[in-house]
DNA sequence: GTGGGAATGAAAATCATTTTCATTTCTGCT
DNA sequence: AGCAGAAATGAAAATGATTTTCATTCCCAC
């Protein structure tokens, strides 16, 4: 079942850790690496639910995949270049439990983005 | 070139402010409305680009509209039975703000969703 | 009235993503 | 080796949101 096929991970690393799945693989294939698309696909789902990478959305809905480390963080996105700055969320945190221990809830996670124009845009 | 059909609008706002093109055009055809989809997708951009509306992403990539102004709340979304509480962000809206100009961002906004298992799952 | 631009919507096109399914590759086992 | 079953692969079809095309209808100034 390890389907976090490593050619698609070291593809994802040499894009520069940033890349949506059709990105990597016109990119696999234009250095003559055969592969389907279907596979990466696969690939990288199976990389997300491992939690090596993250997933986001560009402006026009496409999902960009993304090396992550393991600490928990948030983002901070370009809407016009894409450039992301990892940034730290303990409010998120706190705000997050107090609200779900407020309603009953338990088993409790959360996402969080910042989206804007950067200073470079 | 007014194309931001007030029947969409009125619609929207009926959905509590928060909706897909798709949601919206099954809501006013429930509604007994006849309207097309085309069209709607049309006023949504039109909303759109005369900021009327506020576009976000949902976790699939679908866009959801909202409108601009509407008093800005988040979601606490059961992840067994899909229930959702909507909850106040002040925190949130804080957070992001700081984040945003410690970085040099502007046209700054977020997507922050809390998950969890409700009380009665 | 009538001519032309704007609005409408059905149907087709597009595009990312997922699913299906047949084929190939790997694995462990004898 | 040889073989069975599991897992991986990828081409092609299906899906679903969104956009485009295009013919028709509506509306408004003249």
């Amino acid at each position: 079942m390890s389907r976090s096929n490593p050619r698609v991970l070291a593809t994802l690393e040499r894009a520069g850790g940033f890349a949506s799945a059709q990105e990597v693989y016109q990119l696999m294939q234009r250095e003559g690496e055969s592969i389907g698309l279907t596979t990466v696909y696969r690939a990288l789902q199976s990389l997300l639910s491992d939690k090596i990478v993250d997933v986001l959305r560009r402006d026009d809905g496409e999902a960009i995949y993304r090396l992550c480390g393991d600490t928990h963080h948030h983002h901070l996105v370009c809407k016009s270049c894409g450039d992301t700055v990892e940034i730290e969320g303990g409010a998120i945190e706190k705000w997050a439990k107090t609200m779900a221990e407020e309603f009953g809830f338990r088993e409790v996670g959360h996402t969080a983005e910042i989206f804007g124009i950067c200073s470079k845009c």
